[in-house]
DNA sequence: AATTGCTAAGTTTTT
DNA sequence: CTTAGCAATT
C-alpha cells in the first residue's frame, strides 16, 4: 500500500489527479521524481492496467531511475496462468519508443524490420559522401553544420532567414540524396525516429488506433525540453483520450538551442485548455539563501510560468563571490577552497563539484587539481564508443545485422586490408548510387562485378561470402542451445585477423593491447540480452541498445571518492552539498553568442539551473583575467551577478589575496594535511 | 598507404 | 594555445 501521506498537499494532488490532462510545474529539488514514480505506482494500485501506462523520459539515466524506482512501489508482477508475459508499465525514452513502434509497423513505411540506427558520426559520414559528389565550389562546406542544419529543417525548426542561409540552402538541397542513402541503406537516423512515428500515424491510422489502444495514460517528463516532433507524438497518442500527464520546468529550460520548445510547456492550455495545472514549490534540497539567490535571478525572464522555491532547511550560509586575478588563481584557490572543506570540516571530494559554462574550462581546474593531489571526475568528453576499434567492430556487428548498411559497410569494407581498394570502392558506391540500391547489394550483382578486374573481383566475392557465412548462424534459432554472441564474434575477428591488424597498426603495443582490451570489454557484453530471442535479434538488440544509449559508463562516475566536474547543462537534475560555480563573467556566462542569438533568457536560466544544485554551500567566482586562445583577455563579472540580492552574498575577495606562489601548490596541502591530521 | 605539415577555428549535448 | 581535418608528399 502507497504511502501518500508522506507526500506534501502539492505532490498528493499530483499523484492522485489521474484523469484528463495534467502540468506539473515542478521547481528544481520539489520531488519531481518521486511524485512522478507514486503516481504511476497510484494508478497500478487504482487498478489501471499497466501495459496502459506510459512513461516517457529524454534519458536513458531517467528512465532507469524511474523503472527501477516504480517497480519497488508497486507489487510485483504475478505470472499469469495462461503464459502471458506479466506486464510492466513502459518507461521509456521517446527515441526508445519509436523504436519500439517502428520495430512492429515500419514496413508500412517501406522500410525493413532489421533497420539500424545512424549515430551522429554515421550520419556525418553519410553527409561527407553526398558533399563529394557535389560541385566543389571554392568554399569549403563544414558537414557538422550541414547537419544540424538538416536536422532542423527536418524538424520544421529552420529559420531560413539567419546570417547564413547559404548553409541552410546547402542542407535544403542535399536532403533528399542523404535521405534516399539512408533509404538504401535500410537505415534510420535519431530525427527519422520520431518523424517516422508522426510518418505512420497520419498515412496508417489503424496504427495510431493501436498505440491509443495500448498507451491509455501518458506521463512526460521534462516536458520543457520536448521538441516539434515529440510534441505532436504526443499529441497525437493523446488527443482522444487526453489523459496526459506533463512534468516540467519552464525555468530550467535550457535546450532550446537543440530544438527545445519551451512554449510546449507555457502554452499547454491552448491545446489542453481543461488542463489542471499542479505547482510544487517546495524544496527539499537547498537552503532558502540559495533558493532566494535563485528566485531573485530568475524573476528577471519575462515569459515564464513564475513560481517562488522555499524549503524548510533554513537560512545556511551565505553564498560566497570570489574575484580573481586570472583562471589560474581561481583553479588554485578553488582547489584550495575544496581542500579546506574537507580537512577542516570533513567534507569528502565526493560532497564537492566545480561548475563551468564551457568544456575547455576544465583544464586550469584539471591542472591545479592534479597539482594539488584531489581525485576528480570529469564528466562528458570522449565517449568510449568514440574509439575506433569500437567502431569497427560495431560496424562489424551492423553489417551482419543489415548489410545493406552503406555507412558501416564502407568503414569496414578494406579494414582489415583485403583488397578492396579506395578506387574498387568508389565504382561499386556510384554502381550503387545508379542502381538505387546498396552498396553490398550492387557486390552481389554479377552484372557489375563483371566490370572489375580479376583480382578486384575475387576480393569482392569474397568478402561477400565472408558477410554471409558470418551471419549465417544468427538466422538459426535453437532455444535450448542457444548461439553464444561472444564466440561468435571471437571467431570472425580470429578469421579477419582484426587483433593483428591492431597490433601492426598502432604504434606502441601498450596502445594495441588497450584497444583489444576495449573490444574484449564489449566482446563480455554481448550476450546480455534475453535468450529468448534468435541471435539476430539479440544482436539487433544489444546494437539499438548501444546506439540509443551512450552513458554505459556510468558505474565508473560513481565510483570512490572524487569531486565532480561537470557544465552547467549536464548537471541538471544533479545535487551537490557544495557547489563551486566558476567563470562567472560577462560573455561566458551569458555566452557572448547568446546575444547574437537572442537567447539571453535561456542563458539565465542556465545560471538558475547551476545555482539550484547546491544544497548547502555556493561558491561563485570570475576572474579580471582569463586565457583566449592563448592569451590573456581582460574581462568583467557576468552582468547575472547583479541580480543576486546582496544580503546573501558575502563577498570574499579578501581571503583569495593571500599570497600563492605557483609552484608551491603541493606543498601547501601537505603543510594543511600535517597540521590538520 | 602512411606520414607529415599546414590551416583554421575554437558553446552548450542527448538520442 | 590546442586540435582537428585535410592536402601534399614520400
Amino acid at each position: 500500500m502507497l504511502n501518500l501521506g508522506s507526500l506534501n498537499p502539492q505532490q498528493r494532488l499530483a499523484v492522485e489527479t489521474l484523469q484528463g490532462p495534467v502540468l506539473i510545474l515542478a521547481g528544481a529539488g520539489t520531488g519531481k521524481t518521486r511524485v512522478i514514480t507514486y503516481r504511476i505506482a497510484h494508478m497500478v494500485e487504482r487498478g489501471i492496467s499497466r501495459e496502459h501506462i506510459l512513461g516517457v523520459t529524454f534519458t536513458n539515466k531517467a528512465a532507469r531511475e524511474m523503472q527501477e524506482r516504480v517497480s519497488k512501489l508497486i507489487p510485483k508482477p504475478q505470472k499469469s496462468n495462461d503464459g502471458e508475459k506479466p506486464s510492466r508499465p513502459t518507461i521509456c525514452t521517446f527515441h526508445s519508443l519509436c523504436v519500439r513502434i517502428l520495430r512492429k509497423h515500419i514496413e508500412k513505411l517501406g522500410y525493413k524490420r532489421n533497420f539500424v540506427i545512424y549515430d551522429e558520426s554515421e550520419q556525418l559520414s553519410a553527409i561527407k559522401k553526398i558533399l563529394s559528389h557535389i560541385s566543389v565550389r571554392g568554399e569549403k562546406i563544414d558537414p557538422g553544420v550541414i547537419l544540424a542544419r538538416l536536422s532542423k529543417i527536418k524538424n520544421g525548426s529552420d529559420g531560413f532567414g539567419a546570417p547564413k542561409d547559404s548553409e541552410s540552402a546547402v542542407a535544403r538541397h542535399i536532403q533528399p540524396r542523404y535521405e534516399s542513402a539512408l533509404r538504401a541503406c535500410n537505415a534510420v537516423d535519431f530525427d527519422d525516429l520520431l518523424l517516422l512515428v508522426l510518418r505512420l500515424f497520419t498515412e496508417h491510422p489503424e496504427a495510431l488506433d493501436a498505440c491509443r489502444a495500448k498507451y491509455r495514460y501518458v506521463m512526460v517528463d521534462e516536458y520543457q525540453d520536448t521538441n516539434a516532433a515529440q510534441f505532436n507524438i504526443v499529441h497525437a497518442l493523446t488527443r482522444e483520450h487526453r489523459n496526459l500527464c506533463v512534468v516540467g520546468d519552464d525555468d530550467q529550460s535550457i535546450y532550446g538551442w537543440r530544438g527545445a520548445e519551451i512554449s510546449n510547456l507555457l502554452d499547454m492550455e491552448k491545446h489542453f485548455p481543461e488542463v489542471k495545472v499542479i505547482k510544487l514549490e517546495q524544496n527539499y534540497r537547498s537552503t532558502n539563501t540559495i533558493l532566494n539567490a535563485a528566485n531573485a535571478v530568475i524573476k528577471h525572464n519575462v515569459r515564464r510560468r513564475g513560481k517562488q522555491l522555499w524549503s524548510q532547511n533554513g537560512h545556511g550560509t551565505k553564498i560566497s563571490l570570489h574575484t580573481f586575478k586570472d583562471d589560474e588563481e581561481e583553479a588554485r584557490t578553488i582547489v584550495e577552497l575544496i581542500e579546506y572543506a574537507r580537512m577542516a570540516k570533513r567534507i569528502p571530494w565526493s560532497a564537492q563539484a566545480i561548475l563551468f559554462r564551457t568544456n575547455i574550462q576544465s583544464r586550469p581546474l584539471e591542472t591545479a587539481l592534479r597539482q594539488g593531489q584531489v581525485r576528480y571526475h570529469l564528466i562528458g568528453g570522449q565517449s568510449f564508443f568514440d574509439r575506433r576499434e569500437i567502431r569497427d567492430f560495431l560496424a562489424y556487428l551492423k553489417i551482419f545485422v543489415n548489410p545493406n548498411d552503406d555507412v558501416s559497410l564502407l568503414r569496414i569494407a578494406n579494414v582489415p586490408a583485403r583488397g578492396l581498394s579506395d578506387v574498387t570502392m568508389e565504382r561499386l558506391l556510384s554502381a550503387s548510387h545508379e542502381r538505387k540500391c546498396s552498396v553490398f547489394a550492387v557486390m552481389k550483382n554479377p552484372a557489375v562485378t563483371a566490370t572489375f578486374q580479376a583480382q578486384a573481383r575475387n576480393s569482392i566475392e569474397s568478402f561477400v561470402q565472408f558477410v554471409e557465412r558470418t551471419r549465417d548462424p544468427l538466422e538459426s534459432f535453437d532455444a535450448q542451445h542457444p548461439v553464444l554472441l561472444s564466440s561468435w564474434a571471437d571467431r570472425f575477428l580470429d578469421e579477419i585477423r582484426y587483433f593483428n591488424e591492431l597490433r601492426r597498426a598502432e604504434k606502441t603495443p601498450e596502445a594495441a593491447e588497450s584497444r583489444i582490451r576495449n573490444i574484449k570489454e564489449l566482446l563480455v557484453t554481448l550476450d546480455g540480452q534475453p535468450s529468448s530471442l534468435s541471435p539476430h535479434d539479440r544482436l539487433q538488440s544489444f546494437l539499438e541498445e548501444i546506439t540509443l544509449d551512450t552513458e554505459r559508463e556510468e558505474e565508473k562516475e560513481n565510483a570512490g571518492d572524487a569531486v565532480t566536474l561537470i557544465t552547467m547543462h549536464s548537471c541538471k537534475g544533479l545535487e551537490f552539498p557544495h557547489v563551486y560555480i566558476v567563470g562567472m563573467e560577462e560573455g561566458l556566462l551569458p555566452h557572448s553568442r547568446s546575444k547574437e542569438e537572442g537567447t539571453l533568457d535561456e542563458e539565465r536560466r542556465l545560471f538558475y539551473v547551476a545555482l539550484t544544485r547546491a544544497m548547502q554551500t555556493l561558491t561563485i567566482s570570475h576572474c579580471a583575467n582569463r586565457k583566449k586562445y592563448g592569451q590573456s583577455m581582460p574581462c568583467h563579472p557576468s552582468s547575472f551577478l547583479h541580480d543576486l540580492p546582496k544580503e546573501l552574498v558575502e563577498h570574499a575577495d579578501e581571503l583569495a589575496k593571500k599570497p600563492v606562489s605557483a609552484e608551491s601548490g603541493r606543498d601547501q596541502f601537505a603543510a594543511m594535511r600535517a597540521a590538520l591530521s
